[in-house]
DNA sequence: CAGTGGTCTAGACCACATG
DNA sequence: ATGTGGTCTAGACCACTGT
């Protein structure tokens, strides 16, 4: 009861369909009654049935179109919302103390293949990156980032002994469009001598592009110690 | 411009914000002038002001506390979203033909593991089903199911031979909370078998967990063919 | 205790998509 | 043409929490 009295909230009418979808009641395809009859039957205003039902859509249980109406959706579209942290508060929130270390970093031409990723100019230059994220002095996190210089020309002068590519850049240069992926990949030599891992073990790979209104600004692969999961919940 | 005329809406107020913040003029850990000044700044109500910080919030840029105020997020607790669709969508989605096919089913005790995992009683059965989910005639996912018997009954009658036990249990049991992880696992004999791949080659693995009203109904475990990513922009 | 955000009301106009 | 959701206003009361 977060309201006063015994008005009917925007939360108390979600749980309420909610229920009404999982009992059955409101059937996979089926209309909803529209906002003014749902704010009759709940007796509240039409901006508070607005708020339940938008939120609900948000949510990926209900989908909303004007004069159409309301329908439940047949496939639950639920989507699961992944926190992405930086390393050193993914380390922190374990409990461990986190601890950084350069590997190499080095300005050069951009390499075909990230040319190609990017979508670069052949001659356009990025600073090459290698790093440790430790958890004590457990391997937590290899990574390996190439940052394009004509996007973030401050860089050349980053002293990234001291702090680490991802936080420098958080802090520089903002963003306005990542795409990030997950997948399974295996332990080349250097992989798994920074992991302590065999090699062809194994490994939970993130991939990170990041750009500013169009412009790449970064390439970030992120190589997880054995055993690392990605969780959610919902 | 949704908006009729020239009001201020709540988008615009979230895109002037967000700039704001990325040209600096609003610094991370810095307060935001309340809900009332920015009303007055941008001539709209205060709760079109309070829509728009409150999306922000959401998103993971602001952090809002009664009294506190509004501050902006020094590192932005950016949520990835991750669009979790069945088997069959995301097969056809690539634009191959879904094809399902049963291994085996058994009804049995559970095992310790199983016991453990679910916090169940030491003599509850549980369903096994193995099946394998394919892209056209492409291995696309082996997946190794449990479903705990005593939380869907029905199951026992079920004919997981010609619909895939997730179809079946999303038309059959709803659910109130779901576990979800990724992790890189290594194929052992079967998993190498079923997905045509080398022993011991990295495979993306996705593991979730249902519950309904605290009861746990199912365990699955999601055995990606080679290449697969799970990827999502923002 | 006082300031801030959280929510609700009652009403209005509008955008959009369907029939 | 019309019904539905999308959004805004103007005002109110309240919950929370920092001082």
């Amino acid at each position: 009861m977060t309201q006063s009295n015994e008005t009917t909230s925007y939360r108390d009418i979600k749980e309420t369909v909610l229920a009404r979808i999982r009992s059955g009641q409101w059937q996979p395809d089926s209309l909803l009654p529209n906002e003014q009859e749902l704010a009759v039957e709940f007796s509240c205003t039409r901006t508070t049935v607005n708020r339940a039902l938008r939120e609900l859509a948000d949510e990926g249980f209900l989908e909303r179109r004007r004069k159409a109406g309301t329908r439940v959706l047949s496939a639950p579209q639920r989507q699961a919302r992944f926190t992405i942290p930086m390393v050193r508060d993914e380390v922190e929130a374990l409990g461990g103390t986190y601890r950084y270390a350069l590997v190499s970093s080095a300005t050069k031409r951009a390499p075909d293949w990230l040319c190609a990723r990017l979508a670069l100019k052949p001659d356009q230059d990025v600073m090459h990156v290698r790093c440790m994220h430790f958890n004590g002095n457990t391997p937590f996190q290899y990574e390996n980032r190439w940052i394009v210089v004509d996007s973030v020309p401050q860089v050349v002068n980053a002293d990234f002994a001291s702090i680490g590519p991802n936080e420098w850049l958080i802090q520089t240069v903002p963003f306005t469009n990542v795409e990030l992926s997950f997948l399974a990949s295996r332990a080349d030599e250097s992989m798994a001598a920074f992991l302590d891992l065999p090699i062809g073990e194994p490994v939970f790979t993130g991939e990170r592009i990041t750009w500013l209104e169009g412009q790449p600004v970064t390439f970030a692969k992120m190589y997880f110690a054995a055993g690392y999961r990605m969780t959610t919940q919902y």
